[in-house]
DNA sequence: AAAACTTAAAGTAAAAAATACTATAAGTAA
DNA sequence: TTACTTATAGTATTTTTTACTTTAAGTTTT
């Protein structure tokens, strides 16, 4: 390539050097918990190629769109979700990683109660399904790749700043918001010591209200104190807690 | 766009939908440490758009090149420096950050021993400089955002890992490692609670020997267990330190 | 109604780590 | 010899972590 023409625009203002055929994609990690199980959104296929794969939503980006506005479009386009917030974590971008062409992929994700959630499929999803993010089937293009680091992202992110807010009920228990925590990381850890980190935290602000309908011995509920919350989210906190030792 | 033809593909084997006009580029933030200060390495460029700025040393990718490659090889290109581990830490794809066309930039970050190397300008570089991260120039296209995100992320990044086998001597003292651990995070430390923080990690091995050539009690000198670090760089680790007090 | 069972939640003792210092040592420069 | 500078050991207090034990509050079974 010679520098000299290196940035010359056609009269129609459209680069139409070589450097500028490369398709651009959005691809969407969307997690989703409930009840002790997290899972990941996944849709079939009806388009080529890949047709009949199960894939993560994703899209090629249009010229004039920004990314992060092609990641939430592409994802309510075939699943019908909409504002979602989603953090980019990683760009994948192998010679040959597409079919069709060059095209690189900006990978995001997020994490959502799926309760709160019914994704439908369309345009060309011809199915949409949540998956155990420990029983996955086969993916298209290098999906599972990009998966594999969006779980790992999203196990570290959690580390360090307060997970939960848009995942619990309104009210919720210290056993739940444990349960929680060991779905998301995959491991157990001690009830009591549990108990106190959280609530050292300040975190929590507790309701003169215990639960109702269970069999058991009703535990206490608490809410999210949402400043702390969010001055939390922001500023960062580490979590690190013994592991299992009951 | 109609679905049908979306990964149609011309005779020649190259896509020439509007999705594919694409430019795509790398962005490499090098930071330099030398005794205390953190710098980071731009370029003048001497090439349009932007003639005569300082930017981050980067540029087009090409259609057959992988991500890693083009940032290795572009860097190489315009400062002669080799073989620089760098980690991809954001892409930026706004719509019009380039005056040329839509180009979407992977930026990548690293941290090296500034005097291990010499950068020399070339290509379309007209001069190269080190730049004191508290000092920067105005810089080319949205490059001070990227700068400014890749130091969040270096900072972030060495609270989880260790650093300092790439940027010290071989062999050196505690308080050059404390003014390190400073000069990253812009922060000051207790220099005996530093110490035993540090010690405490098996991080690293006393010599017997001490500083020459200092005006004031020589100072032992250590090294890093090899080992221990990597493994420490790999499982990760927390290292949280109270601030100054002295 | 008592006993068995299940989960919640408080408590506690020991160990480890963090914190804020003080004191001492080992050199150079005046 | 004294002042000065930096290194480094030490220490006492507080805080946090860890690994438990105990007690509480309910339901279900007998």
């Amino acid at each position: 390539m010679s520098e000299s023409n290196k940035y010359f625009i056609s009269e129609n203002n459209v680069p139409f050097k070589q450097e500028f055929q490369f398709g651009l994609s959005v691809d969407c990690v969307v997690f989703g918990y409930q009840e002790g199980q997290v899972r990941v959104l996944l849709i079939e296929r009806n388009a080529d190629p890949y047709k009949g794969s199960w894939a993560l939503p994703g899209d090629l980006v249009s010229l004039n769109e920004d990314l992060e506005h092609a990641a939430n479009s592409v994802l309510n386009k075939l699943t019908g979700l909409k504002d979602i917030f989603m953090e980019q974590f990683h760009t994948f971008g192998s010679v040959n990683r597409h079919p069709a062409g060059r095209v690189a992929t900006v990978a995001y994700y997020s994490l959502v109660k799926s309760s709160n959630y019914h994704p439908v499929a369309s345009a060309w999803a011809s199915s949409i399904q949540w998956f155990d993010i420990r029983e996955l089937p086969d993916l298209a293009f290098d999906h599972k790749v990009i998966l594999e680091k969006g779980i790992r992202t999203l196990q570290s992110s959690i580390q360090y700043r307060p997970v939960g807010f848009e995942l619990l009920p309104l009210k919720f228990t210290l056993s739940e918001l444990q349960a929680l925590y060991e779905a998301l990381l995959g491991f157990k850890f001690d009830k009591p010591n549990f108990r106190k980190k959280i609530l050292g935290m300040n975190l929590l602000t507790p309701l003169d209200e215990v639960q109702e309908n269970v069999w058991h011995r009703p535990a206490k509920l608490y809410k999210f104190d949402e400043g702390r919350y969010r001055s939390l989210r922001d500023v960062g906190f580490t979590f690190d807690i013994t592991l299992k030792s009951s």
